[in-house]
DNA sequence: ATCCCGAGGG
DNA sequence: CCCTCTGGAT
C-alpha cells in the first residue's frame, strides 16, 4: 500500500464505522480482561455465549474465585482450549485480588505478568479499558495488514511495529477495531469478500479467482 | 515448533 | 472432512 493511500484507507473505514467498539460484552474492565482471555483462538460469539451466563455470577475477581475451578469449567466448556484458560483466570484472579486490590492494573508489565495474558490480550485491555493507542495484532489484523500490504510482516510484533509507524496519529485508538472488523466480515481468511470491500481501491490484495 | 481444544462454516 | 476463530506458554 502507497503511504498516500493510508489516510483516505482509514477515512473510508471511519466513515462506514465512526465508533467502533470490540463485540466482546462487558460490564467492567474486570469483566473485559476475563472475556478477551477467554477469546483466544474462539469467535467473539462463542465467548459471549458462555460470559452471558458467568458473568452475573462471576463478575468480581473475589466471585470467580468463590465459583471455582470446576464451577468456572461448566460455564466455559463450550470455548474451546477451556481447561487452560480456566486455570489461568482462576489464578489471575487471585493475583488480582492479592497483589492489585481486586482491580485490573493499568501497565503492560503487570497485564503480561497476569496467566493467560500476551502482548496481544494486554494490548486490547490497554486499548478498550485505558483508550492507549496500542496495536493488538490478532489472527485478523496479521492477515489484513499484510494482504492489504497496510503493515507487512512476518511475526505478530513486526506489524504491531509497522503499524505504529504507519497509522496516522488521528486513528491510532479506533483502528485496532476497524482492521478487525474488516478481517471479521470482508477480507476473511477463506474468500476475502474484495467484491464488496470500501478499501479495496488502496489494497495490495488481488484474488487468484474473481470470486463471482 | 508444538500443544492446548469446542463450535461453526464450507 | 478441513479450516478458522481478537493466543499463550513451553
Amino acid at each position: 500500500m502507497k503511504t498516500e493511500d493510508i489516510e483516505p484507507f482509514f477515512a473510508t473505514l471511519k466513515a462506514a464505522n465512526p465508533q467502533p467498539n470490540t463485540e466482546l460484552e462487558y460490564t467492567s474492565v474486570f469483566e473485559l480482561l476475563a472475556a478477551v482471555l477467554l477469546s483466544a483462538q474462539a469467535t467473539d460469539v462463542g465467548v459471549n455465549k458462555a460470559t452471558r451466563r458467568l458473568f452475573p455470577v462471576a463478575g468480581t475477581p473475589q466471585a470467580m474465585l468463590d465459583l471455582g475451578l470446576d464451577g468456572l469449567q461448566g460455564y466455559i466448556k463450550t470455548i474451546g482450549l477451556y481447561p487452560t484458560k480456566a486455570r489461568n483466570l482462576m489464578q489471575t484472579c487471585r493475583i488480582l485480588v492479592e497483589q492489585h486490590g481486586g482491580q485490573v492494573p493499568r501497565t503492560r508489565e503487570a497485564l503480561e505478568a497476569l496467566p493467560g495474558v500476551g502482548r496481544k490480550t494486554a494490548n486490547v485491555v490497554l486499548n478498550v479499558a485505558f483508550g492507549q493507542p496500542t496495536m493488538a495484532v490478532d489472527t485478523h489484523i496479521f492477515r489484513v495488514s499484510n494482504r492489504t500490504g497496510l503493515a507487512p510482516g512476518k511475526n505478530p510484533l513486526e506489524v504491531e511495529k509497522r503499524l505504529l509507524e504507519r497509522v496516522p496519529a488521528q486513528y491510532a485508538v479506533d483502528s485496532h477495531h476497524w482492521l478487525i472488523l474488516l478481517g471479521r466480515y470482508v477480507c476473511q481468511a477463506r474468500k476475502p469478500r474484495c467484491w464488496e470491500c470500501a478499501v479495496a481501491p488502496y489494497c495490495d490484495y488481488r484474488p487468484k479467482t474473481p470470486a463471482s
